[in-house]
DNA sequence: ATGTAATGGTCTTGAAACCGACCTTTCGGC
DNA sequence: GCCGAAAGGTCGGTTTCAAGACCATTACAT
């Protein structure tokens, strides 16, 4: 160690992006997986994507390409044309994400990144004044995500909890629990869809749902954790068993 | 709004960073700002500060030039030659951080990101066993947070708030926190560090740490939180008259 | 039918960054 | 005195992105 270079390496840290293309195809991979745009809807504009991710068409056609080729999304010409998710999106396949065996330890990891990441966009959103086009929308994915069948729901469980992150009025954390929840649902993966895990679930849902829009912040987080132990506690035990 | 556009909307922020050499002068010069590497020490190597900043040796090269420009460093050549950091640190002159105007909200969401991840995070050490060493290291931290300089003050302050979210045990906490504590940083940068204030902090600091070794989550929490919202006011104090 | 607007599709051009090889300077050691 | 190591200094080629102009296609409005 050269002895000054010590200092500098934390402020080092926060590594570049390697490159635009695979960056941006995995936003949008992700916004399409975690349901942010359902199937059979419309992705903005290229040219609108571009301005959004700050990146440039080309980068942004690269990536559709890649998705389109992969059968998530289709592109049509001409006026009130544009790209659309297909109806039906693929299964994974080892696509975007490496379907590694979970990593030994990940369920842990990831279970304390969502007591402090999800927990407290709870807690914050809860303690927020909502706007009741805000209210709506929470009480319509919660609607959406208990009417759900078996093999929509963790996209409209993912929805669910991002729309929290949302409204937790901090910009910079919905990306955060939006990566989150790629790790989630890939450990999820793992494991069946049972119907009684998705009632209890859903039960849960709507403790949270209620404590926010009551405007009362210790609850919501109290409900998000137990919800959040509880789905740790299935991972834990699915996956300890092989 | 074409409707589905709404969601992608949030998941596509954390913008790319505009230009690697305009990112990596900042480091650099905040190094030699924070007293990182003081009057007369030298710089890692050109080829070495490129590895670490991930980025080419063009673009330290770049960066380095501008700062000699400034007055900042000097380069010699030759064995055991480097660049080094003038015994004279030119006075600020609105160089390099001058330019950047926070941006409107840009407090709100740092101080809201900070309620989740930091108070988190002091929530989830004080909730764990900790081993003598990680208690050792955060009474080190600490000790050392409050006996520093004014100069040396930000670089220890941020690496107390670091050393207690790798205590939270979840490893990919650590690089979000690392993140937030730069943009904290950029905002603190904005403003006089006054000695009353730094008095203050290390009661904080103080009373944050003792919850953690007792083993008190709701305390530490507390004790996290009141530190932040205390920043934040300072920060909004400053920048709004402006 | 015709026009127009909004979209994807196709180019070209230029800058920013990266990569790697090589040169030059300076020291300490043999 | 010579040599080699370690540093900054220089150069050319390549890749990646960005920016913008323009083309092709389509559906609605008139």
């Amino acid at each position: 160690m050269t002895g000054s270079a010590e200092g500098i390496e934390l402020l080092i840290r926060a590594a570049r992006p390697t490159n635009a293309y695979e960056e941006t195809m995995q936003r949008l991979l992700q916004s399409v997986r975690l349901g942010m745009i359902g199937p059979g809807e419309r992705l903005p504009a290229e040219r609108d994507l571009a301005t959004m991710l700050k990146v440039s068409r080309d980068t942004v056609r690269e990536a559709l390409a890649t998705l389109a080729e992969a059968g998530y999304v289709v592109s049509r010409r001409g006026r009130y044309g544009g790209t659309f998710v297909v109806e039906q999106i693929p299964p994974d396949a080892t696509f975007g994400s490496a379907s590694t065996a979970p990593a030994a330890g990940e369920v842990e990891d990831v279970t304390t990144l969502r007591r402090v990441l999800e927990v407290g966009a709870a807690r914050e959103a809860a303690g927020r004044e909502l706007s009741a086009e805000d209210r709506a929308a929470l009480a319509h994915a919660l609607e959406e995500c208990s009417a759900s069948e078996a093999a929509a729901y963790r996209r409209l469980d993912s929805r669910l909890h991002l729309l929290i992150a949302e409204l937790s009025g901090s910009a910079s954390l919905v990306p955060l629990v939006a990566n989150l929840r790629t790790r989630v649902n890939a450990l999820l993966e793992e494991i069946p869809v049972l119907q009684p895990n998705i009632v209890h679930s859903n039960d849960q849902h709507r403790a949270i749902v209620a404590a926010i829009l009551a405007g009362r912040p210790e609850s919501a987080a109290e409900a998000m954790l137990e919800h959040v132990e509880g789905s740790s506690a299935l991972l834990r035990g699915f996956l300890s068993r092989q």
